[in-house]
DNA sequence: CTGAAAGCGCTAACAC
DNA sequence: GTGTTAGCGCTTTCAG
C-alpha cells in the first residue's frame, strides 16, 4: 500500500463515502449513532484511504495529547536506576495498550556548582499542554517532583509511595520493599544461614529503611541478633565492596542480604578478592533483578520487582485519572519475588 | 509562581502587553522584526503570565510537531540492548539541545506464531502527523524499518550503516566496530597474549562481520594465526560459557577478544568454573561497556560506543534533515574507546 | 441518525 | 514594524 504525498484528511474519507466530516467523526469517535450501513461504508474509505486522525488538530480541540511525560536522567555509571530500561519498556507497552505515547524529556544539564532544578522541563511541558500527565519515578530522591507537580494541579502519578507527605492526593504505585527483604532472608535462612548481614544504604532513604525493615524484622521473628550484622553505605559497587569486606573481618557473615544489586555485586568483589564462592562459601541476595544480577557470574540471586506489573497499575491509575469521573484511587503496593540463582545455590 | 488554571495564549499576552496577536507571535518566532522597545514589553507579558506556545497549535499551523519517535522492544532478558538505556538517555538530551522531545512507542504485541510486523507502530505515527521523523535503532536485526521508512518517504535517521542497501539515501551514524575490535586486539597483544580467540556471533550478522574483521585483520597483521581460534554462537550468555569452554579445551587461548559484553560474561563464567582468574590467568574484553562490563568482578574490558557522541550526530542528522534545505549528509562513523578494567591486568 | 456552523491557538500571507 | 485575515484538521454544539 502506497501513502500519498499528504496524509488523508477527514474530508478526503468523507468526500469518499459520500457523507459529510461529522459522520466521519463520529465513525470514529462515537460509531453507535451510525447506522451499521453507512458505518460499514466509511470504515472501507477509512481503510481504503489509510486515514488517521492528525494528532495536533484532534489535541487542539480535544485538549488531549494522549502523552504521558516521563523525565530522564543523564546516564550514572556504576550507581542505580539499574532496572530502568527495564521498566521504561514496560510502561511504553502498557501506555500503548491503553493509548497513550510515552514522551521522554531530560532536565535542564547540570551546571556545576548548582543544584539541578526540580521542576526542570516540566513546567514547559505542562503550559504547552503537550502532556496530559506525568509518570513520576524518582521519588527516592526525595521527590520534589511530586510536590511540586501536585502544587501546579498536573495530573500524575508516581512510581513509589509518598513517604514523607501524608498529605499527598496523588496515585501511586509501589513495590514491598520490606516484603522483598523478607523473601530474601528468608530463603536464606531456608537454606540453613543464621548470620544473615545486611548490606544497605545510609540513613535517610525511606526506601532503604523499608528494605532493612524486612530484614530486621525476620531476624528478630527468629530470635537470631542482628546487631553488629549490619553496614550502610553509599549506593556504589565500590563502597559495597569494602563494606563487606569490613562485616566480613568483623562477625564472619555466612550471607549477605543486600538494598541493591549494586551493593551485592561489591560484595561479589570482596568474595572473588578472598576466593571465596559465592553461594558454595558465602551467600549474596540483591534487589532489583537487574540485568548484572542475571548475568555476573555464577548468577546473583534477586528480588525480583514486578515493573511490568507496576507500569500496568501506573496506566491503569493514569487513565481513571484523566478519565471523565476520577475515581481517586490511593495507591497500590505490589509484592516483589525472588529470582533465584547460583549466588544462594550450594 | 502560581499558574492559572488555564495556561496562558497568545491573546493574553497580546492584552497585556498592550499589541496584537501577530506582534506577540513575531517576538517569540521572529524577535529581529520588532522594536527592541515593543519585544521588551511583551517579553515582560510573556514572563508575567508564564506563556509558552501551545504544542497542538503550533504544531497544526505548522506541520511539526518536535518529537521524534523511538520504538523500543520488549525488554529481553539475557541478550542484547545492554547499552540502549545509556543511548536513549543520550538522545534524550541530544533533543533537548536541539528542540526535540523523543516520543516512544511499540511494535505490536508478539503474537505466538505470527511474525513480528515490522512496521508496526510507525504508521499511525506517521499517518497521524504526530512524529516529525524516526530514529531507527536496531539495524542489527536486517532492518526492514529503514527500507519500510524509506518506501514511504519518511524521515528518518538510522543509527548503524545501511549494510545491505547500497542504494539507501537516509542518514546514519554508526561506530566503527573493526576499529574497536582492532582495539581490543592491539590492547591484547600490547599485554603480551598472541594465542587471542575471537568469540563471535553466528554468521549472517554484518556487524558481526565487522567486529570479527577487526580482530582478523590485527592478528593477520602480525602474523599470528587465527585458524581455530575463533567460534561463533548466539549472543547469550550460555553460548559464550560453552564456545569458551570448548576453545579453552581445543586450543588454550590466554585471551578472548569478544563481540559483545554478553559473551565476555560467558566467558567469565567458564572462567569461574574452572577457577581462572580473569586478567590474571586469562584475558577478556568484552564489548559495548555495558552496566555489566562495568561493574562484574573483577571489572571488564570493554570496547566502548561514543553513544553520547552517536546521539549528538543523529540528531544533528536530523535537525539537517527537517530543516528547510537538507544537506542530503551521506553517513557518519564514529570512533569507539577502549575501557580497560581487570580483566586485562596482571 | 446526519449536516451545518463555530472555534480550539497558532502562524503565513498580506495590508497598513 | 505592526495589525488584519484566513485557515491548519478536528470535534462540539445545535438544527434538520
Amino acid at each position: 500500500m502506497d501513502l500519498p504525498r499528504l496524509p488523508a484528511t477527514l474530508a478526503d474519507v468523507a468526500d469518499r463515502a459520500g457523507v459529510s466530516r461529522q459522520t466521519v467523526s463520529n465513525a470514529i469517535n462515537n460509531p453507535d449513532l451510525l447506522r451499521p450501513e453507512t458505518l460499514s461504508r466509511v470504515q472501507h474509505a477509512i481503510d481504503a484511504l489509510g486515514y488517521t486522525p492528525n494528532h495536533a488538530a484532534r489535541q487542539l480541540r480535544t485538549r488531549s495529547s494522549r502523552l504521558v511525560g516521563l523525565r530522564m536522567s543523564p546516564a550514572q555509571e556504576f550507581t542505580a536506576n539499574m532496572a530502568m530500561d527495564r521498566f521504561v519498556r514496560a510502561l511504553v507497552e502498557a501506555s500503548r495498550d491503553a493509548g497513550y505515547h510515552v514522551l521522554l524529556f531530560a532536565g535542564e544539564p547540570l551546571v556545576e556548582g548548582e543544584l539541578p532544578a526540580p521542576m526542570a522541563g516540566y513546567d514547559d511541558l505542562l503550559r504547552s499542554t503537550a502532556v496530559d500527565a506525568f509518570v513520576v519515578t524518582d521519588t527516592y530522591l526525595g521527590n520534589p517532583q511530586a510536590a511540586g507537580l501536585a502544587e501546579r494541579r498536573a495530573p500524575f502519578v508516581a512510581f513509589g509511595r509518598p513517604w514523607d507527605d501524608a498529605g499527598a492526593r496523588h496515585p501511586w504505585v509501589d513495590v514491598d520493599g520490606a516484603a522483598g527483604a523478607q523473601l530474601a532472608t528468608e530463603h536464606l535462612l531456608e537454606r540453613g544461614h543464621e548470620r544473615i548481614a545486611w548490606l544497605g544504604w545510609q540513613p535517610g532513604s525511606r526506601i532503604g529503611e523499608d528494605r532493612r525493615a524486612g530484614w530486621h524484622r525476620t531476624m528478630t521473628g527468629r530470635g537470631l541478633p542482628t546487631s553488629g550484622l549490619e553496614a550502610a553505605t553509599d549506593d556504589t559497587v565500590a563502597a559495597g565492596r569494602g563494606a563487606a569486606a569490613a562485616l566480613l573481618d568483623a562477625v564472619g557473615p555466612t550471607a549477605f542480604a543486600c538494598a541493591s544489586d549494586t551493593l551485592a555485586v561489591g560484595v561479589l568483589h570482596t568474595l572473588a578478592e578472598r576466593r571465596l564462592r559465592p553461594g558454595q562459601d558465602v551467600a549474596v541476595v540483591g534487589f532489583d533483578d537487574s540485568q548484572v544480577a542475571q548475568v555476573v557470574p555464577p548468577g546473583l540471586t534477586s528480588v525480583r520487582q514486578p515493573l511490568e506489573q507496576v507500569a500496568v497499575e501506573l496506566v491503569r491509575a493514569l487513565s481513571d485519572l484523566l478519565g471523565p469521573r476520577p475515581h481517586t484511587s490511593r495507591g497500590v503496593l505490589l509484592e516483589p519475588t525472588l529470582a533465584v540463582r547460583a549466588s544462594t545455590t550450594r
